[in-house]
DNA sequence: CCGTCATGTGTACAATGTTCACATTGATCC
DNA sequence: GGATCAATGTGAACATTGTACACATGACGG
């Protein structure tokens, strides 16, 4: 997962802030929530929980990391999907389904990183790994439109799918597709799709 | 707000759960988030934290509480945006806008509503109060669409309406429409209106 | 070799969620 | 009307958590 350091040291761990990033976000995924305790995470790593202060200023800083990391993730994901086809629409679906997969592959982090969002805010390395994820959208329908990336009419569609692929992967989470008549991925891949009614 | 009995109870509250889930809502509102102090809140009303445990097994039950309580307002809210307008399509747009108006209105709320899912889908309250709110946008799309509730061309709409609002909610929430070249309420008509740039 | 700075440990503290034993209330039945 | 009893409150206690402060240890450049 991180590359450790080469020497055995007793003392000092070598990269404890990725470690600690990795044993939060494993402890998350055994909860199911979003939630997780600071100690327990150092505990994991075999380090005192004072240790964790050397690299974050409190624990809000280490969720922010995490979500940080995840949407790094979360923007390669994308990219993927959208390497899934040639022509531009194929790719823009294809990031619409790659969010939804993602949502679904990791429910925990994907929650945290839309709720850690106010909290920080102010956090450069958040907002930047946010940012790009959803430039590669905007990019996307840019190309689709074949409209300049800035111009209004792009922002408006980039964030209809935005907001229609994340409104879908939240429904999902939270169980809300299980009372339909269809199965999850037909509807995924009709609503995602445009063919309305 | 809620009855209090008539008597001046020293020892007995008169109505203490609903207290304790708007002493709770109240705190959540002040700190912008989702969390709060269990005995934060029965300070607040004015006694123990124990008391608390006589109506609530533990304080995840308060937050499913809070949680349905927030689903019977949200429900409320989307009846009352879709009779604004007159026509099918109207009313449509009408819970649209009533849906978003919601979420920004009441932010922490909102996101309790939707993260506290998962964590108390056992409790019935929560799901009947949640799928009350979705029938809502169901029967609106239904007599748009002229078909039947459970027909699948319905759940495929409503369940891109729902995404629609849901996700345009969150991204506002997030604070993710700041960057954008369009001010917010211009933003929300066009995405959530059917004219595709 | 030795300072010095980053990184770790130990101790301490207030706050929180939760439990258990006990107190108080108010309705119900004779 | 007074005894009875379930509902509803209090009080003390405990483990866990996030955080702060003083100190220990290690790596490394002069």
């Amino acid at each position: 997962m991180y590359t450790v350091s080469t020497s055995n040291h007793r003392y000092h761990h070598g990269n404890l802030r990725q470690a600690l990033v990795d044993a939060a976000l494993a402890l998350m995924v055994e909860t199911g929530g979003t939630d997780f305790s600071l100690r327990e995470a150092a505990r994991r790593v075999g380090v005192t929980v004072n240790a964790s202060y050397r690299h974050f200023r409190n624990k809000d800083a280490l969720m922010v990391a995490i979500a940080a990391e995840g949407f790094r993730r979360f923007g390669r994901a994308l990219m993927e999907g959208a390497l899934e086809a040639d022509d531009p629409q194929g790719r823009l679906l294809g990031s619409g389904r790659a969010y939804v997969r993602f949502a679904r592959a990791n429910p925990s982090l994907f929650r945290l990183m839309f709720s850690s969002f106010n909290v920080g805010r102010q956090e450069e390395e958040l907002t930047l790994a946010g940012n790009q994820a959803f430039d590669v959208l905007k990019s996307g329908l840019a190309t689709f439109l074949d409209k300049p990336a800035d111009s209004p009419d792009v922002a408006v569609a980039a964030l209809r799918a935005w907001s229609l692929a994340h409104g879908l992967s939240y429904l999902i989470l939270d169980g809300q597709l299980a009372h339909l008549p269809l199965d999850e991925d037909t509807l995924i891949e009709r609503v995602i799709s445009n063919h309305a009614g």
